[in-house]
DNA sequence: AATGAATGAGGGTTCATTCAT
DNA sequence: TATGAATGAACCCTCATTCAT
């Protein structure tokens, strides 16, 4: 809304920031009420225009959902890049990678990440939408495989635990209030140290109690030190 | 659909069967398309009747999808009764439900698990099914809480770790493919494996390489044994 | 109008009946307005219905329109079967087929009649509709080259011919009013008559000058009957 | 296309020149696919300008319609007033007309000739339609009468044949293809010796057969030489 | 118990038109 | 003069729901 509706400095640069505001107003929605579930009039009454303003962006509704969908993917492969580039071992890299990931989703801005309904799509959407999945969770996978041939990850089957961390992970967006008492960042330590305990090859240190004890952190959208921070001894 | 269209032999016992099979097949379509996605055109074709016909088993599809929530939670909650009956700590408490939870989920029928879309309802219902959802996982916390005092689980916080155990095992119905490798019941024993192995206080074994080598169990709709085939010496 | 909001007598009898108003009624409007000036609402509301209604009878508008046109050109070629095999030579043959397809352009139900704007159908249904006409078109130019072969006909372009004939019939549409002073039936003669006389060898006797004083004739939709009554010696 | 985009030579003349191309593009679209189903941005894209940019020309949609239909009836109008004053009797004057009009109609830039959809407009511009083209089917009458009268023309109803004349001349935008075998000269030459043929009070000469043979004329653009060069001996 | 027909509300989309730039 | 963005009305179509049969 404050985006709209404001004078033209900028020409062009304007549309690319409405049009961001609108994918990000309408992945909101769709996650809230389901794709089917959402109206263009409350996307649109959301960003304070009309509904038929929504098409000057984006040529239909089945087109804003592939690009949330795509932009979804962008930052997930992003956070998969960032975070094998920087770990020193597999199981280190995985739990970088899926914090980068959380940070995302938890981030000021809400994100792009959607995960549902990806059958609204047309075929060839889907198509896309899948391949850049199936290409995430692969690498994903690489790195739990690494990771047990390294030493860090305990045997175990890579397929199943990819999708335990993916699925306590996604599942946050289901009960994580944005002003609850933990922020995004605590939240995201937490989460992943579970996830990590659940694979590591050495016994465990303790789990974090209560995430909210925490240290204060770097900045949420700042994910290096956040990475560093997280380091431990084992 | 077998169970329309059939002589009349039971009287309102009929009515019952085919009551029951509008919900299983609703909850399915539900899963699949969400709820704003799926018509009731549709469900009924499945069903072999008419849209209309519908009517005379439930007073309207925002009803159906309340009865539905209300049926996974009779089922969540009975796996918890059960799970927390059987085992002898925490943790084994936890890990019994969980898997009762798991095999409700991938029975052959499909169950009526239901996660998303709550807010489709209308406040009352959502009310009573939130309800009954907070209830069973507090419960679920109380469990991990009790599996911390008896040592059987590692210090964590309880609530982080019900949404991670929630959260991988909810997201089964995306990626599980009922003519997949895996079958409902290995998938069960492994996921358990891995969310109990996240919690466990004592230094666990090492996890299931591959599901598929598990041995045979029990046919996939018998609950009860195939929780007693899971025990494990800790 | 009539025909809707009635009692269910002839159970799927009525069915055919409405549809078949929709379809006058469609094409009609259609050609008045054209298919896109054309609203479904208000078809709708000209037989008494709500536009919904309309769905229960034909899949979508653009279908609607293509049966029209199927309808049209089912007329024209029973037309042009039943004039075809009536007359004695090219020239009669070919008058007796447009007296037809005049009678049913100007009968009391409207017809069907539509000959624009085809490409507001899908091109399968253009295909279909075009094989369809040039078939019709075809024919009409063999009775043209048969005249000329039996030499009843003038020695003529018969493509030219038969385009010069379908015009100045179809564009009775344009002129022609139901409450007007002329009667269906003189009107079809009288243009047949022009028609023929453009078109004969010998020399052609003088026109009708007025078809206003023309005999009365048996009922417009009665076709045999009139084709016999214009019989001329030449 | 090319009269847009360029520099600014001629003052007000570009004016002129830009409405032009404006109307002669909408009257061809609206021929094509009818008013309703003509959008204003398929004009501009047409043109190479936005839809707005067309505002400029023309305060709304609907009187870009209505220049259309003046402009033909202009056209129409013209080529009566050339046709009548050079023919030597009723029959010649409406054939040396309607052989302007289909030059007009045929001519490499298609013409403005518009002759449906009129009640798209308000009715204060139906009625001035209708009432200069009432004008013209009014003289083309007269000239029947008139060839009756001087016995150039068969007697026969005046109104009858105009119609069937106008019929068989507008239905050409029907058929006729830019790039078919046929000039459109030599179509307009054809077509008329039909209609001349079916009015004619004198046995007439055999038609012409085929009208790709008829000989090379004058550019299609330049209407005079082309009447002459029908000149008949009758 | 089940159906076919009808409805009214709403959804996605297009489009003529306006306006600030 | 021309444009990009925005609007409001209208359109086609779907769907949950009702009702006579």
């Amino acid at each position: 809304m404050s985006v709209w509706n404001n004078a033209v400095p900028g020409a062009s640069e304007q549309f690319a920031k409405k049009r961001d505001a609108l994918l990000r107003e309408a992945a909101q929605s769709f996650n809230r009420r389901g794709y089917h579930g959402t109206s263009l009039t409350e996307i649109a009454k959301k960003l304070g225009v009309t509904k038929a303003a929504l098409y000057t962006y984006v040529p239909s509704k089945e087109e804003l959902l592939f690009y949330c969908h795509d932009s979804a993917m962008d930052a997930a492969l992003e956070a998969l890049e960032r975070g094998s580039g920087r770990g020193s071992n597999g199981l280190e890299k995985l739990t970088l990678t899926l914090i980068g990931y959380l940070e995302l989703m938890l981030g000021q801005d809400g994100g792009f990440v959607l995960l549902l309904e990806e059958h609204a799509m047309r075929p060839t959407h889907v198509k896309a939408i899948i391949k850049r999945r199936d290409e995430f969770e692969r690498s994903l996978r690489q790195l739990v495989a690494a990771g047990i041939a390294d030493g860090s990850i305990a045997a175990c089957n890579p397929k199943l635990a990819v999708f335990v961390a993916l699925g306590a992970l996604n599942w946050v967006r289901k009960w994580y209030a944005q002003n609850g008492p933990w922020t995004g960042h605590q939240v995201s330590l937490a989460l992943t140290e579970m996830i990590e305990r659940s694979l590591a090859s050495r016994p465990a240190k303790a789990l974090t109690e209560d995430p909210s004890t925490l240290p204060p952190v770097a900045p949420p959208d700042v994910v290096p030190p956040l990475a560093k921070a997280r380091r431990r001894p084992a």
